[in-house]
Order: C-alpha cells, then structure tokens, then sequence
DNA sequence: CGGTTCACTTGCAAAATGATAGTGACTGAC
DNA sequence: GTCAGTCACTATCATTTTGCAAGTGAACCG
C-alpha cells in the first residue's frame, strides 16, 4: 500500500455512481418517488430541458433503476416506475436529503413524515451487524485477492 | 398540489446535490477517506486529468467538506483533510458502496471491515426515531409553509 | 377541421470535461 | 552550483455534455 495504485472497478462506490453519478439522474428519481412519474410532470417539476430529461430517463431505464409502463392505451401514454434497484436507493437520497438539510439547510425544507409516527424521519446510516452509526467505530479497508 | 410546481430551493436532496452532486467530487472524498490526501496520489489513483482533480479540490473546499493544511514548511507543501460537514457525508458514501455492491457488482471488491469485529460492514439506512430501515415504512411528504 | 395536450426530437450555442504540455518552487545528488 | 527529479499545479485546446428554443407527430376533444 504506497498510496498511488489505481483500484478502478473494484471500488463499490465506484461501480454504484456508474450508475446514477450526476445530479438529474437522483432528482429524477427523487421525483418518482414523490409520485411524479410522467414526462412532463418531471420535466415542469425539474425544470429541466426536455432532450436532458429525455437521455436522463432513457439512461436510468437501461441502467434497470427505472421501467417505462403503458398507464394508458388511449391515448398511448407510458410512465416511469421504480424497479426494485431503483427502490434500493431511495434510502441514499433521504440520507443526502439529512446531510443537505444539516450542512446547507437555510430557510423551510420540506419533509418526509413516518404516516404511522406522524413524526420527521431521522435518516442515519448504521452497520448492520454492530448497530452502531457509521463513523462512530473504526473501520479499515480490505482489497480483493 | 397538482403534480406540476416547482420545488427547487425547499428540497433538502437538491440541497445536497447543490454541494457534491458529481461523481468525481464524491471519488475524492472517497481517497481522502483512504488516507490519499495529496494532490498526486489522489491524481494516480484517480486517474484524472490535472486540472480537473484542480478545481474538484477547489470546490470542495470552497464548499467546506475539505479544508487545507500546511503539512511541511520545507519544501512548502499542502494536504486536503475532511472537515466535519465532509466526514459527515463518509456513511453515504458507504450506503452508494452497499448499492453498488448489491446492483453492480461483478466481480472482487473491496470491502470495509470493522477493525473491532474484524467482520465487513453492512451499511443500512434507518430512521433514527423508529430505528427501522427506510423503505419498510410509509413515508408522506410535508412541504413548509 | 382546428386547437390542445403530451412526449418528445432537432439544431445550435454554451459550458464542462479531458488530454497534453508546460511552469515554478523546491530538494537532493554529484 | 548545476542538474535531474518531484510535487502541485496552470494553460491551451479538442471533445463531450448540457442546455435552450423551436418544432414535430400522435391522439383527443369540440
């Protein structure tokens, strides 16, 4: 370990932003998620250019985060769903959403709300096998054979 | 709400995103993480050109997840070291790399292991308040005032 | 048949990214 | 003391991506 080797392609983080590294890509499925699930409602939402949102779709689709599905056969109309993959990573959003609000959170956010608690969610991400907050135990990295 | 008004501003995600929505930003952080806190070896390890890994480092201080530091007077040289609001968002980025390894990861990857338990972490986003993984709960947006 | 909605596509300008070469401060070796 | 070498960039230019504005085509509604 001297500190200058390349460990493209076996780095997990690396691997997961191959597949929604930019800013639209996230915020588009942060818009499915709040049920906005059809072109134009994204694109007026957003405020995106709509060759963008095109390619952000079309690209999030093959990436499998996202499925095109017929609502409507008359007229012929289709809207995005999450898959189970794009399901996946709503959990990462909330998260960037409490750091957002902690680190650049001037003025009213909005908020997600447990229906059954009635309270704000607290997102925090935790191991798994300790329970502990990550960040709160010491952690080394270990490189494949 | 009709499906169709702008939220930008309010969105704690959009937020964050304001701060490191790109790939190479969060790759940083990632080597910094790693202990690869000069210029060359995050250049070599990276694999970036010179001058965009320049205004990456930039922003991010700029932005307040790294700040700088004079680490030797002779020869006068500087490091990147994570801030707070930068080590903040390390549990993130090990919830991408839980992603990634789960929905696209072929081949070895490197692992964080937890130096006490000597096991991998699994890293999971839970609510604070329930203590239950996002995404097992339902879940309503408030939008402020 | 004319107007409207929806979901884009096309064409072009602007901005970001990336490759390559070069610069300047310094060190350490001869 | 000069000379190769390291480190941390900057400068220049090509390529790629993004973004805006306008247009297109299918379908429905009156």
């Amino acid at each position: 370990m001297t500190g200058d080797e390349k460990n493209f392609g076996t780095c997990p983080i690396d691997r997961g932003l191959m597949l929604i590294g930019d800013r639209w890509s996230m915020l588009v499925l942060r818009d499915v998620q709040r049920g906005f699930t059809r072109y134009d409602q994204m694109r007026t939402s957003l405020g995106i250019a709509p060759n963008i949102l095109a390619r952000r779709l079309a690209a999030l689709t093959e990436a499998g985060l996202l499925e095109r599905r017929r609502y409507s056969q008359r007229p012929p109309r289709d809207d995005y769903l999450l898959t189970e993959k794009g399901r996946d990573f709503l959990p990462i959003l909330a998260a960037i959403g409490a750091w957002g609000r902690k680190h650049n959170g001037g003025g009213a956010l909005t908020r997600q709300i447990d229906v059954e608690t009635g309270e704000p969610i607290r997102p925090v991400v935790i191991d798994a096998n300790t329970g502990a907050p990550l960040g709160t135990r010491e952690l080394r990295l270990e490189y494949p054979d």
